[in-house]
DNA sequence: CGTTAATCGCAACGTTTGTTGCGTTACCCA
DNA sequence: TGGGTAACGCAACAAACGTTGCGATTAACG
């Protein structure tokens, strides 16, 4: 991987180079194709194509589907999701998966992260790769639970990580597992309980 | 590799036939293979060389490898996990949570969940089908969470889904997204918390 | 403004994947 | 025990996938 340049400015009226305009093209593309038709129908000649490139040029830039699709899906969502700091646990919690829920609703991004994870099924590397990502992520909402520490709210024997995942658990199990709705009304009742729960931590 | 020598009647001294037994000899290699090299590697020809079969073969019980994939996984978790009724709120989440870690923890497990959900971002139909068998999987669980309101430890305002759903998130997330290790003991903790969250709903 | 190095398009190729028609085998039941 | 039917093996085929070498184009730098 590693691009050679992608430092360059990539303003919009003056093009990086050809070079950035091929990526983005590309990943445009791909992004676009996996929300059609997801993962396994995603092929790299139809992604070509659509970017108005030549498949040839594809592969040369990402060896494999799962490269192509675990970095163009990794940069959609690079953004998004800033840490809350409402003044309260609840108040926190309820943001941060509230941001989930928002973030998760958009159009593209389910059938991002469930192509991620078929990535990953099949390649150990993206797989570590993913797991790094979402334990970074996972990491930076920790000061929600270390903030309420220092407050008084919560005892210092609570698990951060723990607690972060508890609260976003169940936004993935209705993604992924049943299918059911994720709206902003379950995130703000899983917080409500989950906040109840590790306050009564002794 | 097994040779067309098919079994030797291991308790099944009277075999279903030969179609019984190619089924199986296929599922068995699906779920080997999918154990080792994963959901996309996983190629239609290899199993049918594996099973002993030709691939025509397979090819015409199960048109698509998602398919395959997902029918075989499906029925390798048709059983365990029981819902568990240890007469508190807190102690049955815990042994249903510790039932599911156990049963993740399996060798096959893991590869075999996020290979459905691989399938299941390519195809439609099956997603439906996963969702529903998860649907079903988490609904059998709620009388967990009604017995606990007939017992007067919760309000009869509590979703028995989603307290599910909250006390098995976690698992999920680490199993799926971060990678990191499930315990018994993290089931215990998790189950502490939904439980003490849930008990101080209003 | 002109040279140089990198990148892209193109076409051809070998490989893998999935399909079809037909002959053969194995099971089921009278 | 023998006939009917469904399932399987086989080989040949068609299509998609990924790779390679080379000429053409573009960006970068003196």
């Amino acid at each position: 991987m590693a691009v050679t340049e992608s430092s360059p400015p990539v303003g919009e009226s003056r093009p990086g180079g050809r070079a950035a305009r091929v990526v983005a093209a590309v990943q445009q593309a791909t992004a676009e194709l996996l929300a059609e038709v997801g993962y396994d129908a995603l092929s790299m000649e139809e992604v070509a194509t659509r970017a108005g490139v030549h498949k040839t040029t594809v592969y040369r830039r990402w060896p494999t589907k799962a490269e192509l699709v675990s970095t163009t899906v990794r940069e959609l969502s690079e953004r998004s999701v800033v840490v809350p700091d409402t003044g309260t646990l609840q108040g926190d919690l309820a943001a941060f998966s509230k941001a989930i829920v928002a973030y998760v609703n958009g159009p593209q991004t389910l059938a991002a992260a469930r192509s991620l994870l078929a990535a990953a099924a099949g390649s150990e590397e993206l797989a570590s790769g993913l797991h790094r990502y979402w334990a970074d992520r996972i990491h930076n909402a920790t000061p929600i639970i270390t903030r309420a520490i220092e407050r008084g709210e919560l005892a210092a024997s609570v698990d951060p990580t723990l607690a972060i995942e508890t609260a976003i658990g169940p936004i993935w199990v209705r993604l992924l597992l049943t299918g059911e709705l994720v709206t902003p009304e379950l995130a703000e009742e899983v917080a409500a309980t989950v906040a109840a729960g590790l306050a009564a931590q002794r």
